[in-house]
RNA sequence: GGUGAGGUGGCAGAGCGGCUAUGCGUUCGCCUGCAGAGCGAAUCUAUAGGGGUUCGAAUCCCUUCCUCACCUCCA
């Protein structure tokens, strides 16, 4: 498959021949995570599942950041240690993305658990002359990497006269940037210099270079992170190994809410748990993946209004699936269908390794549905045809990561013995009567379409923004 | 100011030299006792403005205007 790539501005072919690395900047547990994180880790998440379903191995690693001036500020104004601070935040974290239906990574390192990895590396800078100690730390001399900016395509003259890069007379230079601060407050660890704590950039280089090596093939995260975050990780990295950090480096777009950026710091976010309590896992899914992954995507109630619709006739198509009676099938379906599925794994397929492009692939995705629809709504969806849609319709939705909602054989006999009582009443025109039994299924979340022949059920999943 | 990404029908969103997706919406039907988040049909020929290149451009080049992001912490 074919992936853009920040650092060489290009397409290029992902290296499958044998497993993919992938290391994904993960984010810093000061706070409940947001949309903005979600969308970034729900297309890695896609984008593993996609590997994976064509055999391809993939070693994840997703990192938090548990130590930072932020855990430590709300540290101090709560009065906890701000180990306290971030593992509820890690806590919330997971309780967040499993719900999100997000596949465990291989590995979340944490940066306190690496501070050693961290000193030998920054302790191999130093050695090489590519970092000098200082009053305040240990730093990086961006000037002995020739290639800074290579990634942000920065130019570093343009960047010392920017007026916002921070004043420091500590600093041999106003480019150069923190490996490791000295500091007496907690937390603290010893070093070789003296005790402190690391600077944010190192840990991933530490991290990602301890569990994947060189060279590995995607290093992600979202495009806010491309300057300084991913650029001083290449300048640490490369200086230290002399070899090639990464091999691509994928970039996933802002959620903007109202065409602004969603940020802690302008206080626009929308919380995992809140979305989730809103929209729920699917809704959010095909949310973000509704634009290619490198645009910008706006958060918006309509938007996800429509998604809504949309999902409704995933259900419905599941459930006339799940559903279909015994008859014979009509061989101009099966012609129709056979033809449908192919199409349809053909363009998704073709539209995920063509630089990721889920608009496309839900698209294709979502022919297959509407054709399932139309079949089932001229009653002629019979089980040898249901045969030949489920796997591949249960594939797609597998490597999307949707679920839709499921019923235990109780309920499902339960449901049936209702249904039949219904049918019954208004065979006798008892609509009164009817229409208690239908609203008494449809209190277990379950909704009746009454066909012709046959009333189709289907469980809905609660929708929180539809009450 | 610098750098990067963009501006496509009412909206969302692909396409990236010829075949002008897809979805939502809207309208009208079908089905139904009602309902439907189901089905059908219609609607919508759009590509920021101005120049080029070409037999042919939304797609390539130039230019103007506009939007967003990054240049500080950020997914």
């Amino acid at each position: 498959m074919k992936i853009f790539d920040t650092l060489s501005v290009t397409e290029k072919e992902l290296d499958t021949t044998s497993k993919v690395r992938i290391y994904l900047c993960g984010v810093t547990v000061y706070d409940d995570s947001h949309i903005g994180h979600a969308r970034t880790i729900i297309v890695f998440d896609i984008l593993r599942r996609f590997l994976e379903s064509k055999g391809i191995k993939v070693e994840f690693i997703q990192n938090f950041t548990d130590v930072d001036d932020k855990i430590i500020n709300r540290a101090r104004t709560e009065n906890v240690s701000s180990d306290k601070i971030s593992s509820k935040y890690i806590e919330n974290y997971f309780e967040g993305f499993d719900s999100l239906n997000v596949k465990r990574a291989d590995r979340y390192p944490k940066a306190t658990e690496h501070i050693d990895d961290m000193v030998s590396l920054i302790k191999g800078l130093v050695e090489k002359d590519f970092a000098y100690i200082s009053r305040n730390g240990v730093y990086f001399s961006v000037s002995k990497f020739h290639e800074y900016g290579k990634l942000s395509k920065k130019k570093t003259d343009e960047l010392i006269s920017g007026a916002r890069v921070e004043v420091d007379d500590t600093k041999k230079d106003p480019l150069d940037f923190a490996l490791w601060k000295f500091a007496d407050d907690e937390p603290r660890w010893e070093s070789p210099w003296g005790g402190g704590r690391p600077g944010w950039h190192i840990e991933c280089s530490a991290m990602s270079l301890k569990y994947l090596g060189s060279d590995f093939e995607i290093h992600g995260g979202g495009r806010d992170l491309i300057f300084p975050h991913h650029e001083n990780e290449i300048a640490q990295s490369e200086s230290y190994s002399g070899k090639n950090f990464a091999k691509i480096w994928m970039h996933v777009g802002m959620v903007t809410i109202h065409g602004e950026k969603m940020s802690k710091s302008l206080g626009n976010t929308k919380s995992v748990d809140f979305v989730l309590k809103k929209w729920g896992p699917n809704i959010i899914r095909l949310f973000c993946l509704s634009g290619h992954y490198s645009k910008p995507i706006d958060y918006s109630e309509d938007a996800l209004k429509e998604i809504i619709t949309k999902w409704r006739q995933v259900e419905n198509c599941y459930y006339e699936l799940i559903l279909s009676g015994d008859e014979a099938a009509i061989a101009e379906d099966t012609k129709f269908i056979e033809d449908a599925i192919k199409e349809t794994k053909k363009e998704f397929d073709e539209a995920l390794s063509s630089d990721f492009n889920t608009p496309l692939a839900t698209s294709a995705f979502f022919k297959l549905v509407k054709a399932t629809n139309q079949i089932a709504a001229s009653e002629r969806l019979v089980s040898s045809i249901s045969k030949m849609v489920l796997p591949a319709l249960d594939q797609m939705l597998d490597i999307l990561g949707l679920e839709v909602s499921q019923i235990t054989l109780k309920e499902k006999n339960e449901i049936n013995e209702l249904i039949s009582q219904r049918n019954l009443l208004r065979s006798q025109k008892n609509f009164q009567d009817a229409d208690i039994i239908r609203k008494k299924i449809s209190d277990m979340g379950v909704v009746l379409i009454d066909h012709k022949k046959k009333t189709l059920w289907m469980k809905q999943e609660k929708i929180g923004a539809e009450n």
